[in-house]
DNA sequence: CTACGGATTTTCT
DNA sequence: GAAAATCCGTAGT
């Protein structure tokens, strides 16, 4: 099982670690798994991209404050949620941003949320019949995967460490990641030279297939 | 394939 | 009052 020590690293070094864990929600009884597939590290009070830059701390960027392995989710554009794992010791802000997951358990529950919660007009009747680029075209984004997921600002600030009774958190199903690919991170150009940083990490997805072993 | 605009509301200045 | 760690449909190449 994953502890604490696992998530008390530096943003960079935890980025590349998640991939290949997997992400869990249950609701009502039912399990909705994840593995996840790119990530983005957010250094903390010295990353200009980062809500905790300079040591900003408000009501919303408290919980990058907190120890390493709690969530922290926010809202974005008005619309859809970010989920984030924070990094470091407790007082240190640097977080990890999941940009992408395979979807991997619970599918028929997931695809139930993205039919109620999601803006997409063109979703298939039948998701029995969708391809694997299809499936993975539901959860390769940060807002999708919340959409998807069903993970809400309502999840901010929980422990991730895994426990019977969480309904939030994340495991190790053994997937190990192929070669780990690099580059700089989205939507951050107001970040001047932090922009630049190659602070996104993805493993290779061919046709909806993550580059795993497991 | 790329480019653009609209949706929508919390958060911070 | 403006910006925001985004997504989706439409239009153009």
């Amino acid at each position: 099982m994953i502890n604490r020590d696992f998530y008390t690293c530096d943003g960079i070094t935890l980025a590349k670690k998640l991939l290949g864990k997997t992400l869990v929600r249950r609701i009502g009884g039912d399990e909705i798994g994840c593995v996840i597939t790119e990530t983005e590290a957010y250094m903390g009070v010295i990353d200009k991209a980062s809500h905790a830059y300079g040591g900003r701390m408000t009501e919303r960027t408290k919980t990058m404050y907190k120890a390493g392995g709690y969530s922290y989710v926010y809202l974005i554009y008005g619309m859809y949620s970010c989920m984030n794992v924070t990094a470091n010791a407790e007082g240190l802000p640097e977080a990890v941003l999941i940009r992408a997951v395979m979807p991997y358990t619970g599918l028929d529950l997931l695809c139930e949320n993205v039919k109620k919660y999601s803006r997409r007009k063109n979703l298939p009747d039948k998701f029995d019949t969708l391809t694997p680029k299809d499936i993975y075209s539901l959860t390769n984004g940060p807002g999708k995967l919340c959409t998807a997921m069903n993970i809400t600002k309502a999840l901010n600030g929980l422990d991730m460490l895994e426990s019977p009774d969480s309904d939030f958190f994340i495991r190790d199903d053994g997937f190990v990641p192929g070669e780990i690919l690099s580059g700089p991170r989205i939507g951050i150009d107001y970040a001047e030279e932090d922009a630049m940083k190659p602070w996104r990490f993805y493993v290779n997805v061919k046709n909806g297939k993550p580059d795993f072993s497991k």
